[in-house]
DNA sequence: GCGACAG
DNA sequence: ATCTTGTCGC
């Protein structure tokens, strides 16, 4: 099933369709356990061609375990077609980890994607585990309202449009304000987009990624694996 | 044709 | 994502 998800070359509309057949068998809605311990995030540094994955999970405040894995991408980079260029290094970092975490934070959209399928929804559906899009830019869909200055802690829903594959003003992620901006408006930061990506509702995603952000902007697992990936290149 | 566009 | 070190600011 993973080479059919994962094909080594495809046609763009080969690979749409298979991003609209795992939209269907996504789950967008919470199939998670009430108790989320082990949080893990995965995040990707690259060599020319080569992906290298790093996945590390975490409990309370300690990193429980972590995974590297390289893997040659397939295609260049191009919006709405990511998990075909680094979705293979993802899932073989995750399966070398010996710990199944409750939920993984993957950078990248998850439903936030055109065909409701974005890197976080392919590996979450590829592996049926619990996964969360972590995003520092918006691929498509629409803010409620403006995302400019919001307070710590505030979020704004993000609503598909003609862009997505769902009907008109579905809500499919939030903008989160993880970090303040500086109180003296001198300084800018701006909101993460998360969205579910399997077994997980836009209000959990939006929860978990709260909790797992230290007073930083981004997610300490993510953080963590961002370094490591980086470091292992 | 023009603009948008995760990492 | 990456090219790349120091540097301005809290």
């Amino acid at each position: 099933m993973e080479t059919e998800l994962f094909p080594e070359s495809a046609e763009h509309g080969e690979m749409a369709s298979i991003q609209r057949r795992i939209s269907k068998r996504a789950v967008f809605g919470d199939g998670i356990s009430e108790s989320v311990e082990t949080v893990a995030g995965v995040d990707q540094a690259f060599n020319d061609d080569t992906a290298v994955s790093a996945a590390v999970v975490m409990r309370d405040g300690d990193t429980i375990e972590t995974a590297t894995a390289r893997r040659e991408t397939r295609i260049p980079y191009i919006p709405g077609l990511l998990a075909f260029r680094e979705g293979h290094a993802v899932v073989a970092s995750l399966r070398a980890l010996e710990t199944t975490p409750d939920v993984v934070l993957v950078d990248g959209s998850g439903r936030i994607h055109p065909r409701q399928s974005g890197l976080a929804t392919h590996v979450g559906v590829a592996l049926g585990i619990p996964t969360v899009g972590v995003a520092k830019s918006l691929l498509c869909g629409e803010p409620l309202r403006s995302v400019e200055r919001l307070e710590e802690g505030e979020r704004v829903p993000i609503l598909a449009d003609d862009g997505i594959d769902t009907p008109d003003g579905t809500t499919v992620g939030y903008a989160v304000q993880t970090k303040q901006y500086a109180p003296d408006a001198s300084t800018s930061v701006n909101p993460l987009y998360v969205s579910p990506g399997h077994r997980v509702s836009a209000e959990t995603v939006s929860d978990i990624v709260e909790d797992a952000c230290d007073g930083y902007k981004l997610p300490e697992p993510v953080r963590r694996a961002d370094a490591l990936a980086y470091e292992a290149k």
